[in-house]
Formats: C-alpha cells, structure tokens, sequence
DNA sequence: CATTGTGTGC
C-alpha cells in the first residue's frame, strides 16, 4: 500500500470515531443512495458527481480534504477518479490546499486525465517561488503521450513560462499549439501576448495581437503593460488611446499600467488627465492603481499629491508603503521618509526588500551612513533578504559618506556576486572621492564583466580625462573600439504644457536649443553654487499650484522659470526623467546635464540635443 | 470540470 493512502485511511479511522465533522456527515450522505425520478435530468452520476464537486469546493482546510480522499480510498465508486482529480484541483489551486499533496495525489493517480494535468500545470505555477516544475510537467505530458493537452493546458503552461520568461520554452509551446490547432482559443492567443510581452519579446506580443481576432480587454490590457513595462511610453499611451477608439472600456487594471507609463515618462500632465479620466469613468482606485498613481505622482515631482493619494487609502500593504517611502526618499524628503518608514512598522505591515531600499536611499541623500547602517541590521531583524538593489543602495551610502574603503570591503565580501551597476557604483563613488587608484581596480573588475557597455569606458575615459592622462584616453578609446562597443546615445525627457519632448545626445534639431542650453549651464551653475556635487539625476521643476502652471505658457519661459525656481525651493524641487525612467533628488541636480558632458567629452565637441516628434503624446488634443 | 491582463527598486 502506498504511503499516502495508508496514512489517509488510518486518518479517516481516527476521525471518523472522534469528529462529528460536517464534511463526516455529508460523506455518509453521499454513500446513501440518491432516489431520483426516472425521467430527470442530469443522470444520478452526474448528479453525485456534482455533489462530490460542491462538497470538495466547501472544504475549510486541507484536513477535510483529507477526509474525502481517505472516503474514495475506502469506499472506491465509479466516481473515485473524478473526486480524485477535483481533489487534486482543490490542493494544487486553493488558497486552503497544498501543492505538496497534490503532487501526491497526482503522482498516485493511474493515469490523470487532462483535467488533472492542467490543475498540477496551473497549481505549480502559483507557489511563491516559481521555477520551470510547470514546463516540465507540460513536457512530461506530451513525451510520454500521457493526455492530450488542451487550449486549458496551453493557457496554463504559457502562463508558467511568462513567469519565469522561459522564452524558448514558450515559443516551442507556441509552435506547438499551432500544428494542433490550439492557438484560435482567445485565452491562447491572450495568453501569447503576455507571454511575450513578459519576455520582453514586443515585436513577437504585438504580430500576435495584431493577428488576434476578438481583441479583449484583457489582450490590450496585456499588450499596454508590455510596453509600459519596457519603457515605450508613447506606444503605451497610444494604444490605450486606440483601444477607446475602438469601443473598449479600460478597468483598472489597464489604467495600473497607463498610469506607470505616465510615471515612466515623467508626464505629469498626462497623469493628471488619466487620473481624472479614472475618476470620470468611475474605475475603482484599489491597492494596485493607488500604488501606481503615487509612484506616477512622486516620480512627477508631485510628492503632496503622492502623499494624498496615500493618506486617502483604506488599506496599505508592503508595496503602497513601499512606493511611498520611496517617492519622498528621491524628494529628498528624508525625515518625511524615515518616519513613515516608523509608521509602516507601527501598523504592522512587513517591510520588504524594496522599503529598504528607500530608507536607505534617504540615508544617503542626507549622508546618514550611521542610520543606514542601523536599518540594514533593522532588515535582518526582519528576515528580509537583501536583493542586488539593496546592497547598490549600502554601497552607494558609503560612498557618498566618503566610506571608500569600507564600500569596497563591502562589495568584495556581499553574499552574492555583485553585478556592473554594483560596480559602476563603486567606480562612480571612486570617481566622486577623486580616488584613481582605487578606481583602476574597480573599473577592471567592471569591464571584465561587462565589457560591452559603453558607459563604462566613457566613465573610466574621462576619469583619465579629468587627470590629464590623455594616453589612457585613447586606449580607453582603442580598447571600447576592440570590442566593438558603440556609444548609445542617452537619452532624457520632459513634459511640458502636455507636450513630451525627448533629447537625445548628438542631436541638436529642437527648436528652441539655444535658450533650453542655456537654461541648463544656468542650472549647473546654480547647482554648484549651492555647493551640490553635480553628479546624480536632474532636477527641474517645481509643480506650484494650478494657477502658476496655467501662467506658464511658454515651453522655453516656463523651463527657465521652473529651473529658476529651484534656487527658492530646492529641497522639493523635482521633475525631469533620467532615460525615459527615472527622476532624482534635488541634493543631486544634473545628472543628465553632466551625463551628456561624460559623453560630450570624448564623444563631441558640444552638447546637442534632438527635439522627439513634438506632438506625439499632448494630452490636450491627444485624446 | 477551468483559463487570460495590474503596483514599489541602486
């Protein structure tokens, strides 16, 4: 007898004797015979069966579940093998079950029907860690001819593959379902397109949305978050906009991922209309698109409004907290940061890895290296596994401090290997602590690894530069070229009256270049005035109330205004994205300006900017 | 027998 079938008819003996369990009871009821009338439809089997079906559905836990299971063991029926795979159903898929035991039940079965495949398929792919079980029990099926899959099965496994971004597992599946024919099913085709949005692939999720037929909400919801998540913020926006054209009402769902291309883009104004539009159509603010909105409002520069939105939610989990902790860490809000990182513990929410990296943020934008050093026990204390972005956020709290030695040490001895940005932060920290020595070594170490980015040998050229060691330069030069490193051209935007302008490094077309130039060596002087070291992200401007913006008209009056108003305000001052994504504290107020000077440096003689198809995305006429 | 799309990050 095989073990688990042992332990669950000795279950059934001792419980059966002790418990006067509802499920007991309604056991003994399914062995009475069902009287019915002659005539009736559906038949006794299915009528039992459907019994079976509502009993297991109902099970408080998985000791009821137990129970029945031991009942089928002892008292076998002709119904024994659908209980077993509604069993299997209930302890692969519940939030009561347990995966374990499914897999027990399953490996017991003799031969599971497609049903049960399925159900061990999907259960596998929703436990907290996932790995490639579910690929390889779709593999498993279909090699051994053990069932047929369905367009169930296809749906589940590519699910599993969008979770891990098996993509060649995925497409093989693809491949697959088309020779069957099981790709016309929508939840397929839907399934296709997160699939490949998931991998990054969006050229493969767009042919397959654009060949399916009956595009639901769910399908544009999909194909809208793959590009969100990328960063194509104008193909994002411009597919939520056909998607109303075309008759689809969006739900919230689809309006988490418009509103994090708002915050992707640094289009405020954008937000702020999708915000309203969400109001105006009645679409419910959960946990979700809270969260989205105040990361869009925070990562815009409207931290107030962040904080709004915020304060007006009914329940916060770790990510809300989270997201929040984060927006005022990069205002430089650092005290507003802290406290409410006390207050997220107050209530009794569980920090994870992301809260850290906030409050750690904040540490190093005030240079609170002792605090940091207090949280980073505080997070052991919690069991909270610090993640890659943990340690860069450690590393680059000791190099702000000055703690050069220390970051160093603290890299070459950090669990896990750390990865280039790691490194770059270091060598960055190096160059900042006018430290060569110690940058060299770090900088080797970071072209082993990474020797096909160009931003490394840009950093470690013009730290050469800054020295006068012109040799280095050129075989820094010499030595980019050997690996056939091209220098991608970075790139930042800003939104301004609803239009969102694009700059790309070595273009030099937009209209108004020479004011916007000017404008910046202006902010790079006021900047270094301030005495702030130039050397993280831009900051531009203050998002004063509504009357102030309206009287702002003019793309180049209004830059220069905002950028002005950052001598008055600089500790709120906020706005402008790094490379389409990200925006930065006031303590650090140039980074893109002397990005572009990195670059221009060896690159060009002069800073040049590109004016991006103004127009594409004004939320005025846009609409 | 039943499915699919969401948020925080150096």
């Amino acid at each position: 007898m095989p073990p688990l079938t042992h332990y669950c008819l000795q279950y059934l003996h001792t419980h059966n004797t002790t418990t006067q369990s509802h499920t007991l009871s309604t056991l003994r009821n399914l062995a009475t015979p069902i009287t019915y009338p002659t005539h009736s439809f559906p038949s006794p089997r299915q009528l039992l069966e459907h019994r079976i079906a509502s009993l297991i559905q109902q099970c408080p836990n998985m000791r009821a579940l137990r129970q029945i299971h031991a009942h089928f063991l002892k008292f076998p029926s002709p119904s024994s093998s659908f209980a077993l795979s509604k069993l299997i159903a209930f302890a692969a898929l519940s939030d009561r079950g347990d995966i374990g035991y499914a897999r027990r039940l399953f490996d017991e079965m003799p031969r599971p029907n497609v049903f049960s495949w399925n159900c061990m398929i999907r259960g596998c792919s929703l436990v907290p860690n996932p790995s490639k079980e579910p690929i390889l029990l779709y593999k498993k099926m279909v090699a051994r001819g053990f069932a047929n899959p369905n367009s169930f099965t296809v749906a589940f496994v590519l699910k599993a593959c969008s979770v891990v971004s098996a993509l060649s597992e995925g497409r093989q599946i693809h491949c697959r379902a088309f020779r069957h024919g099981l790709d016309s099913s929508p939840f397929v085709q839907t399934g296709l397109v997160n699939f490949y949005a998931k991998c990054e692939e969006i050229a493969l999720a767009r042919s397959v949305f654009d060949e399916t037929p009956e595009r639901n909400l769910v399908a544009w919801s999909a194909m809208i978050s793959g590009y969100s998540r990328i960063g194509l913020v104008i193909e994002a926006l411009g597919l939520f906009r056909e998607m109303q054209e075309v008759g689809i009402d969006p739900d919230e769902v689809t309006m988490v991922s418009v509103i994090s291309a708002c915050a992707r883009a640094g289009a405020l104004d954008l937000g702020r209309w999708v915000h309203a539009f969400i109001d105006r159509k009645r679409i419910t603010v959960d946990l979700e698109l809270s969260t989205a909105l105040i990361d869009m409002y925070a990562k815009c520069g409207a931290i107030e409004k962040a904080r709004k939105v915020f304060d007006e939610m009914e329940v916060r989990d770790a990510q809300a907290w989270s997201s929040m902790i984060v927006g005022l860490a990069i205002h430089g809000l650092v005290e507003d940061a802290l406290e409410l990182f006390s207050k997220m513990l107050e209530s009794k929410v569980k920090p994870n890895h992301v809260t850290f990296i906030g409050v750690l943020l904040a540490c190093a934008h005030s240079g609170l290296v002792d605090d940091g050093r207090r949280f980073w026990s505080t997070m052991q204390e919690f069991g909270v596994e610090p993640s890659m972005e943990v340690y860069g956020c450690m590393v680059d709290l000791l190099c702000r401090s000055g703690l050069l030695d220390e970051a160093y040490s603290f890299v070459t001895t950090m669990p896990i290997l750390p990865n280039s940005i790691i490194w770059r932060t270091l060598l960055v920290g190096c160059r900042n602590n006018n430290n060569l020595d110690k940058a060299e070594l770090v900088a080797n170490k970071l072209l082993e690894i990474e020797p096909l980015n160009a931003e490394n040998y840009v950093l470690l050229s013009n730290l050469y530069a800054s020295s006068s060691q012109w040799e280095k330069v050129s075989f820094m030069r010499k030595k980019m070229k050997g690996h056939g490193v091209k220098i991608v051209p970075g790139s930042s935007s800003i939104e301004i009256n609803g239009f969102l302008h694009k700059f790309v490094v070595g273009d030099d077309s937009h209209p108004e270049i020479r004011e916007i130039r000017k404008v910046l060596r202006d902010i790079a002087e006021l900047a270094r005035k301030a005495g702030h070291k130039p050397w993280t992200s831009a900051v531009l401007h203050d998002v004063g109330e509504e009357e102030k913006e309206e009287a702002l008209v003019e793309h180049s009056e209004r830059l220069a205004i905002a950028f002005g108003l950052l001598k008055i305000k600089a500790p709120n001052v906020i706005r402008v994205v790094k490379n389409l994504r990200f925006c930065a504290d006031c303590h650090e107020v140039t980074k893109i300006i002397s990005k572009a000077y990195e670059r221009e440096i060896i690159v060009r003689d002069r800073i040049r900017f590109h004016h991006f198809v103004k127009g594409t995305c004004s939320c005025k006429d846009f609409w």
